[in-house]
DNA sequence: CCCATATTTGAGATGTATCTCATTTTTGAG
DNA sequence: CTCAAAAATGAGATACATCTCAAATATGGG
């Protein structure tokens, strides 16, 4: 057992194929339930069958679909970053200013792992897993980094390690305090701002501040 | 497969028991072999046969000590932390002012993580499996960062979020450049006294001398 | 060197998960 | 509604790791 929380997540692929033909909606099906058992078990200790009696159908299904635990988690983790990514993305679009971007988007982030923790506890324990996902994420990040270091607002090297600096951040606050507290969020943005070089009470400042403009 | 390099590292439990009787020396190379397992292979994908294999006994010997992979573990786990923070406390004894205290204890970490990979590989992906260890490293870790802050160095709240959030950042540097260059020691401890809240030019000053002072 | 005791051994019993495939059931286009 | 194709089924073959234990072997104090 891993997590704490009961399971409320909404299904994210489910609603993604209802109207499309019946090989989609049980790929669907397969695609949910895996979010829930790898969020409840672990990814090492899944069984195929916990996957397909979660998804109510019969273990033989799933390899109707996939060879294994690995390829169905690579379906998975993808499938749970481009929603989020998305999301954060549309958010953002007309913001700027690199400091508000980066706040905004980890306490995006722990947003969605408040509301719903069986995808960011998937997502997160996959990135070791699942290389694509790493490059991405990396991509991702970069972008918004180098907009800052222009800007002159950060103080850093911007490469891999930043990143996943940043990313080891998330993580802890995500397993440290599963049900996301403000503090927790407020710290950790402060804590990614330090780490880009603001000083302190500059980073205390920025984060209250762009913090206060999320509705 | 886990690790990238090779295993060069020394036998911390059988230089210990090569005096006493056999039980103990069978004992010694079940752990010292359990190391070099579970950092090759992780300890999920870890086979009990692997282990015996490994120490050049037979599979049923395991048993005379240990109930299962957990267990085996927990001694191994506790045996390497002991180990480390040993070394790490007889060096900083004299060790008064906590920003060096806190730049010398992480690059000592980094330091074993070069010439022992396999025991910091396994230690670290022990944290979150050997709850006895956790506790261990807060209570070592929070002497240092009060210290830190009556000293008027910090400006953080020292709690569970903030240790843990020094551990991943460790964590990164050793997953990210398991060769450990001078480059990621130095970073790795400027991001420790960034997010304790030195400002970022007084950290990389700091750090720079500290580190001039390790031989 | 002797021998009671401690330790090791490894074949096999047990349990459990993976994966296959011949058969059954469902689907949805016409 | 019909029916060929698509999808689902689940019993069982296969594989493999754990754990046991009676027998074999090694140890080290006297």
């Amino acid at each position: 057992m891993r997590t704490i929380l009961s399971a409320t997540s909404h299904s994210l692929f489910q609603e993604q194929t209802l109207d499309r033909g019946k090989r989609e909606r049980t790929r669907s099906a397969l695609l949910d339930s895996a979010i829930s058992v790898f969020a409840s078990k672990g990814f090492e200790a899944t069984r195929i069958t916990d996957i397909t009696e979660h998804a109510g159908v019969a273990n033989g299904t799933f390899y109707n679909y996939y060879r294994d635990k690995q390829e169905i988690l690579n379906d998975v983790a993808i499938g749970l970053a481009v929603e989020i990514v998305r999301r954060i993305n549309d958010e953002l679009a007309d913001t700027i200013n690199a400091i508000v971007r980066v706040v905004t988007a980890t306490a995006r982030v722990l947003e969605v792992a408040r509301q719903e923790p069986e995808w960011i506890d998937v997502l997160l324990s996959s990135i070791p897993i699942v290389p694509e996902l790493q490059s991405q994420v990396v991509r991702y990040l970069r972008q918004d980094l180098q907009m800052g270091l222009e800007q002159g607002y950060f103080h850093i090297e911007v490469d891999l390690l930043l990143v996943n600096q940043m990313l080891a951040l998330l993580s802890t606050a995500i397993l440290l305090d599963r049900k996301i507290s403000k503090e927790t969020t407020r710290r950790t943005c402060e804590a990614h701002l330090r780490l880009l070089g603001l000083p302190p009470v500059r980073a205390a400042r920025q984060v209250e501040k762009a913090l206060s403009g999320l509705q």
